[in-house]
DNA sequence: TTCTGTTTTGCAACCGGTTGCATAATTGCT
DNA sequence: AGCAATTATGCAACCGGTTGCAAAACAGAA
């Protein structure tokens, strides 16, 4: 159906090998030949088939793209730039989505059939095999917004989680609340303790601050405020710090049914700062976890990787930023400088 | 590096056909052949590499996802629906972030030398060129959530947009509203104008009823709501129907900003039902849009094409109902039937 | 012009599979 | 057991490219 390299070498009267190093930069390769060769290929609409060349080449330009967050919004945005940058590096995203995995062993088969060059991990947890399966063939991983560990497996980029807490605890503080709160997602992410654990730990050196936990059972708007309905029952701190924002949302909508106000009544510090966030009727104060340089610096090490295999994993870490809108009291006001 | 089926074969002590065979349903070989060579085959971890069978099947079992819609909600569970049935027709999608593109044929070129075995799009409009491309090379193409013509070039799958803008006036009517508008999307785009035909339509047997109209400059919240801000300004309506939910809930903001209620003041109906759209601090009123259905639909259309090919292009169009939540006021008491 | 040194080009083998065809091994029947 | 009809297997060619190597073409220098 479509031409081939073989009808281009013979509607421009020369060899098939001519033909294919007329398509391949640094060939050795005459001017007037590859003048020849590309108007023969124009004429017929040839384009090369990657596939058939990745066959000798050992390189499909294919990268897999794992996930299974396909439920908070904030991964549409990681999509959408995990997408564009592979494509300005002339990749190919193969996504694969693992929501309803139940044996991670089966993706990895699939990637494995289809040779992809990488595979690039968006999610807070390595799926368990992948590290090693992927080390063992050769080819490389990259976990974004993974677990920064000290000794990675694979390459993780991501945030300091445990940096995070304290950053959602320093500003609770920074605010005066004396009782504050900490509403996590799943307990068992890692991701959640060690939010958790950097925000106890900020607050252990004030002793005077009463600090509560609880964890709501998936990111989600209803956990959330499911969560926060059962809080409000009992005697709810002063200011919550939210796992995610969509989390966060959820609580802000309970608190709003029992006409209590935000931030006077309770505050909320949400982490992620999704689109919404910024949404003036939603308006949230959250911890902007830095998307765009976190893919960026994914697709960074995997474009590395692919040039030399045998680096060591390494991990990068992105510092968050608070972002000030309504749902903490304001700070105190501070002496001139 | 990874174990080939010759590999397989020289373990085995058969030929390469035979491995061949072995991994191929329907072929001849006979029981105690197949387990020998999956016997060879686990021992060395071999599976079958697709690209290099592609060669000569012609087959990829990949498809061309594209979109260019990375920045509405609604089209994160339009990804997690179209990967998950497409992985449980063990496809695989090859996604294509179209948002930047400046020319389409480039996307074109790309899923050709990917050979892919057909092509969904993902968006209300098919980009230029897309439907003659594919055609000619004999590639599938469904259209998801594309306009519905009565000769489509492709497949296509979704709405009927003119139904739901008739269908929003019939509800506003219902209500009672006498001054209605239409707050559409871009004006340029099918959907929104297909929309706006079918509200005025359906408003036109009721000459008592005002209608207006306006086009926010994107899908997007802020278009919303400046959109909203800029009618309230002057003698806003007593209801619209927004051509979208994110567009709807940018329209609510502006609305509670100048504290008026909804839906004392003004009503509200959206279209799609994302999520979001049902969240109690949000509660829209809207048109539901069967992602699922149009989904599987697009799916399905999409195996049964791969089999047969020469099946002509074909519309499947699906009904949208009203999701009656809080943003426009009730429906008058009825009499008794 | 002749000879050497440097590109260019083509040949042929290979990448990892599939498949039509001919041959070998089974099976079913008498 | 003997023979025809089936079913299994292997050979070799092919899918659409790439690439090492040797031969051909070209260039520059003597």
């Amino acid at each position: 159906m479509a031409p081939t390299l073989k009808d281009v070498a013979v509607r421009a009267g020369v060899s098939r090998s001519a033909v294919s190093r007329a398509f391949t930069d640094g060939a050795s390769v005459s001017a007037k030949m590859r003048k020849l060769v590309e108007k023969a290929a124009a004429d017929l609409g040839y384009s090369p088939n990657v596939l058939a060349s990745s066959l000798t080449t050992g390189r499909t330009k294919m990268i897999g793209l794992v996930s299974n967050n396909f439920h908070n919004p904030i991964f549409l945005e990681v999509f959408d730039q995990f997408t564009r940058a592979l494509q300005d590096h002339g990749l190919r995203p193969l996504l694969v989505n693992l929501t309803d995995e139940t044996d991670p062993a089966h993706s990895v088969r699939m990637l494995r059939q289809y040779s992809v060059d990488g595979v690039v991990v968006a999610s807070s947890t390595l799926p368990p095999g992948f590290g090693k399966a992927f080390r063992d063939a050769g080819v490389p991983v990259v976990h974004a917004f993974g677990r920064v560990t000290s000794a990675p497996q694979v390459h993780v980029v991501g945030i300091d989680n445990i940096e995070a807490g304290r950053l959602a605890a320093r500003s609770l503080l920074a605010r005066g609340y004396k009782r504050v709160g900490f509403m996590g997602g799943p307990e068992a992410a890692s991701s959640t303790q060690d939010r958790l654990k950097g925000f106890v730990l900020e607050l252990a050196a004030h002793p005077r601050i009463s600090v509560s936990q609880s964890f709501a059972t998936a990111y989600s708007f209803e956990a959330g405020r499911s969560e926060m309905q059962a809080l409000l029952l009992g005697n709810p701190a002063e200011a919550y710090f939210c796992g995610d924002d969509v989390l966060s949302i959820g609580a802000l909508s309970a608190i709003q049914d029992r006409q209590l106000s935000v931030p006077g009544d309770i505050g909320i510090i949400g982490l992620n700062d999704m689109a919404m966030a910024g949404w003036n009727n939603i308006n949230l104060t959250t911890i902007r976890q830095p998307i765009r340089e976190i893919v960026n610096s994914s697709i960074e090490l995997m474009t590395t990787m692919l040039r030399d295999p045998t680096r060591l994993p390494e991990a990068r870490i992105f510092a968050c930023e608070i972002i000030e809108r309504g749902t903490l009291r304001p700070l105190p006001a501070m002496d001139a400088t």
